[in-house]
DNA sequence: AATGAATGAGCATTCATTCAT
DNA sequence: TATGAATGAATGCTCATTCAT
C-alpha cells in the first residue's frame, strides 16, 4: 500500500515509467539514425537498460514505432479537442488546429522526424497509420470545414474532405521542411501564412 | 539524344538499355516490397539478369533507388519547362504545373509510390533529394508565383518560396491519399480543386 | 520415510512438496515440448510458482532433468527389489522385470516419454545416465541370467551382461514404438512377447 | 562439355560435392556437441566454408539433420536390399541384415552417434523418422520373418512385426552401448550373439 | 559484359539465471 | 521462502556485395 502510494506520488508506477522511457529513448535513436538502421541494442542503450528489456514491454521493434506513433496521436488529439472546446467559429478552429499542428511537433523535433520521415518510408506503416488516429486527424478538420460550409462562411463546391487534405498537405509540408531546414527558425508562425492562403487564395482581391 | 539514337541502330544491348531496364524493375519491385524490404536479387530476377549483373551498372542499392529519382526528376523538369514555354500567364503556368504534377505521377503507380514513400523513409535520403530536383521544382513554382506577384496578379504579404511550399504541400498530400486509397479514381482532377482553393481560398467571397 | 510423514503431519509446505512439484512440472512440460524448448518459466507457470522460485530448488535445467531420471530410476529399483524378494526362479524373475519395465512406464505416460526421447538427446546425458541407475538396472538384470546360466536353465554360451542389453534392448524398442504410436494399446502384454522370444527364441522346435 | 565431362570424372558436380561436404561436416560437428549445442558456425568452419554458404544448400539447421538421416538411410536401404537379392533363406537374411546393420553403423561412428543420440532427442524428430526410412526398415525384417513363418521355419505364435522390432530393438541397444562404450570393441560380432538369441533364445535346450 | 556461387558482417529476439525486494 | 523484473550472452539466418569464370 504505502509502496504503492509512494511510487505514485514520487515516480510512475515502474512499468509505465520504463516503457516510457523506452518509447523516449526509440524516439530519439530513430530520429538520429532511422527506423531501419536503428538497432534494438542502440535503443536499450539510450536507455541505459539491458536489449532484453527492451522485450518485456514491446513484441518487436514495430511495436515501438507503432506505440510512438499511437501515443503521440492520441496525445495531441486529445489536447486539441480540449482546446477545441469553447471555440465555436469555424475559423478559429481551424486557426487553433494550424497552430496546435505545427506547435506540437515543434516542441519535440525528435517526435517530429518520425512522424515526417520514419512513418512515411513503408506502404504498410502509412496504410495503418491512414487507418489509425490520422483519419481521425482529417475528419476533424473536414467535419469543422463542413460546419463552416453551414455556417455560409465557406464555398461550398468543394468538399471538405478534399479541403482538409490541402490543409493537412500544405501543414505537413511546412513542418517536412522545418525538418530538412539546414537553418533553424520558428516553425509555429508558418501556421498563419499557411491559413491566410488557405482562407483567401493567392490572388488580389 | 545522339546517344540514343546511335544504340537504337546500332542495336547494342548497350548500358543505356539494361541501366534503364533495371531500374524499371527496382521501381516495381521498391513499389510491391518497399525499399528496405526489397533484395537486391528480387530486382534482378525481375529484370531477367543476374544478381551480379546490376552492379556493372550500379555502386549499390541505394544507389539504384537515387537513379529512380534523378532520372524521373529529370524528365519530369525537362519535360515541364517544354510544356511551360510560351505559357505567359503566371495562373496558367501554376495550373500546367499542378496538371503535369498529378498526370505524370498517375501515369505510373510504382513510380508514385516510389516518390510518395519509398523516398520518403530516411532523413539521409530526404535530405539529398531536397537537395537535388526537388529544390529545382519547388524553385520553378516559386518563380511564377514571383512574377504573379510581379505582374500585380497574386498577393504580396507571403514569400513565393512558402506559397510554392503550400502548393507542392497540397498537391503531394493528394498523391498520397490516392496511392493509399483502397479506392481507384482519376488523380488529375484532384488538380483543378487545389487550384480554387490555392488561388481563391476556401473564404466564401 | 520420517522426513515425509512429519512433513504430512506438520503440514509444512516443505521442500519436498514443492521439490516434487517440479519436478512433476517440469516431467510434463518436457514431454509436451521436449527439453530444450522447454522453457523454464513453463516449468514454473506449470507449477504455479514464479520463475526464480525454481532456482531454489534446483541449480539449473540440466538439474532437473538428471532428477527427474534420478528419482524415477531410485523408484523403480527399489520398487523393483522389493517386488523380485522371494522369487527365486531366474525365469520368474526376468518375467517380473520385463513386466514392471512396461507397467511402469505405461502408467506414467510423461515420463515415459522423458526417459525414452528427451534422455537419450545427448551423449553427455546418455553417458552420465549409463554411469548412473541404467547401469545398476543392467546388472540386476545380468546378475539374474547369470544365476540362471549357474542353476543350468540358460544357456552358457553368451555372456550375460549382452544377454541383459539384448532383453533391455528389446523392452526398451517395445516402450518407444508404445509412445510414438498414433493408437493406443496396452503396452505391459508386450512383455510377455518378447520374453517368448527371449527365452525360447523364434526357431520352431 | 568438355568441362562437364571433366568435372565428372575429376570431382564431382560442384553443387553435389559442396552438399557432401556440409553433410559430413554436421555429422561430424552433430556428433561431437550435440544438434542442439552445434552452432551453424561450427559447421561452416568445420566444412572450410562462409556460415552463409550453408544456406545456399539447406534451407536450415534442421534440413541438415533430416538430411543426414535421408540419405544415410535410402544408401543402407539400397544397399540392404542389393545385397539381400538371391539370399532365399529367411534365417539367411535376417543374418545379412543384422551384420550390415552393426557394420554399416560401426564404419562410420560419427554418423552412428548421430542416429542413435542426436536423431532421438525430440519426438517430433523421432515421429518423422518413424515415418520415413526407418519404417521401410522394419517392414523388410517383418517381411523376411513373415516369410519365415511361412516357410515353416519360424514359430507363428507371434506377429511378425513385434519380432522385427525385438530384433531391431537388440540391435539398436548393441550400436548404443558401442557408441557409449569408453572401451573400444568391434561392433558387428554382437549381430551373431543377438541372432543366436533371436533365434534360438536364451533357455537351454 | 554477364554470371551466380560464395562471402561474412550484421541483428532481432530468446531465455537461463540472478537478485533486490 | 518467494517473487518476477532485469539481465545480457548467445545464434540462426539474411542479403548486399564480390569475383572467378
Amino acid at each position: 500500500m504505502v509502496r504503492s502510494v509512494r511510487t505514485t506520488i514520487q515516480n510512475r508506477p515502474a512499468g509505465g515509467d520504463k516503457r516510457e522511457l523506452i518509447l523516449r529513448s526509440a524516439t530519439k535513436v530513430f530520429a538520429e539514425r532511422g527506423f531501419f538502421n536503428s538497432k534494438v541494442a542502440d535503443i536499450a542503450k539510450q536507455a541505459g537498460i539491458a536489449d532484453g528489456t527492451v522485450y518485456l514491454y514491446f513484441k518487436s521493434k514495430d511495436e515501438i514505432l507503432h506505440s510512438i506513433f499511437d501515443k503521440a496521436m492520441d496525445e495531441f488529439i486529445s489536447e486539441g479537442k480540449q482546446k477545441l472546446e469553447g471555440i465555436e467559429s469555424p475559423v478559429e478552429r481551424l486557426r487553433k488546429i494550424a497552430n496546435l499542428h505545427l506547435e506540437k511537433l515543434s516542441e519535440d523535433r525528435d517526435m517530429a522526424i518520425v512522424f515526417q520521415v520514419e512513418l512515411r518510408g513503408s506502404t504498410k506503416f502509412m496504410e495503418e497509420f491512414s487507418a489509425a488516429g490520422f483519419a481521425d486527424y482529417l475528419e476533424i478538420i473536414s467535419d469543422t470545414i463542413k460546419s463552416g460550409q453551414d455556417a455560409g462562411e465557406f464555398r461550398t463546391d468543394i468538399k471538405p474532405i478534399v479541403c482538409a487534405k490541402i490543409l493537412f498537405g500544405a501543414l505537413d509540408e511546412m513542418v517536412t521542411n522545418w525538418i530538412l531546414s539546414k537553418q533553424s527558425y520558428p516553425l509555429k508562425p508558418m501556421a498563419e501564412t499557411v491559413l491566410q492562403i488557405f482562407f483567401g487564395g493567392v490572388m488580389k482581391q
